[in-house]
DNA sequence: ATAATAGGCAACCAAATGGTTGCATGTCAA
DNA sequence: TTGACATGCAACCATTTGGTTGCCTATTAT
């Protein structure tokens, strides 16, 4: 899980998400297409998006495949922000009330 | 969005998010009970989590009271993992089939 | 066979990060 | 008013991070 929140941490690497999601299963040399970064900065970044279980990766010939895996993003907003979401309404509005409440 | 991100990537200050949301309010002396770090480690991270704006602060005399706000993780939620939850169920199963696909 | 293509490996670098220590300031209580 | 308590500020440090360059390997096409 904490390799998942560091893996998404990055912008660059939530740009390369947004390009598997919206055409799976590219090779590295489509995914570095039009970045501004050497090969083996994407290279890199895939590799930590590897190894956080978020993109699967499949040798064909010369070629690596890269396909994005949504199962570790679906479960962060399963166990963790699921957990957060009670509460949401009360909160800033709730939170003077609960201030005076200690000056008493 | 991405300072939410980029607070969200370390566990510490995670687990400093799960003790509001547990008893919001707490001061700084308070967060820092039980915790293997010095209180100036425990400020620096809430400062970067008050800057992603998960964390509102009041000073209250002497004291600095520290109150979650879960509304920037609601954000993620909504407008990040929403987008990447279509496809789930085809995602791996799929996979196969377009490898082949490319075969032919 | 050989050249071009796709990717891998490793060393290196600057900047950001997570942490520390030491000291200063503001506020409350005796 | 003086000491204790809660927090702030700044310098410093080691490690991690995001990136580079240079070279090597494997596969495909001519």
């Amino acid at each position: 899980m904490d390799e998942v929140f560091r893996a998404l941490a990055d912008a660059s690497r939530r740009a390369l998400l947004d390009r598997l999601h919206a055409r799976n299963g590219q090779t590295l040399g489509e995914l570095c297409d039009g970045l501004a970064m050497t090969r083996q900065a994407v290279t890199k970044h895939l590799g930590i998006l590897e190894t956080a279980n978020l993109v699967t990766t499949l040798r064909h010939g010369r070629e690596k495949l890269h396909y994005l895996n949504p199962v570790p993003i679906h479960q962060i907003g399963e166990r963790w922000i699921k957990k957060f979401e009670r509460g949401k309404l009360t909160a800033l509005s709730e939170l003077k009330r609960q201030l005076e409440k200690r000056d008493e």
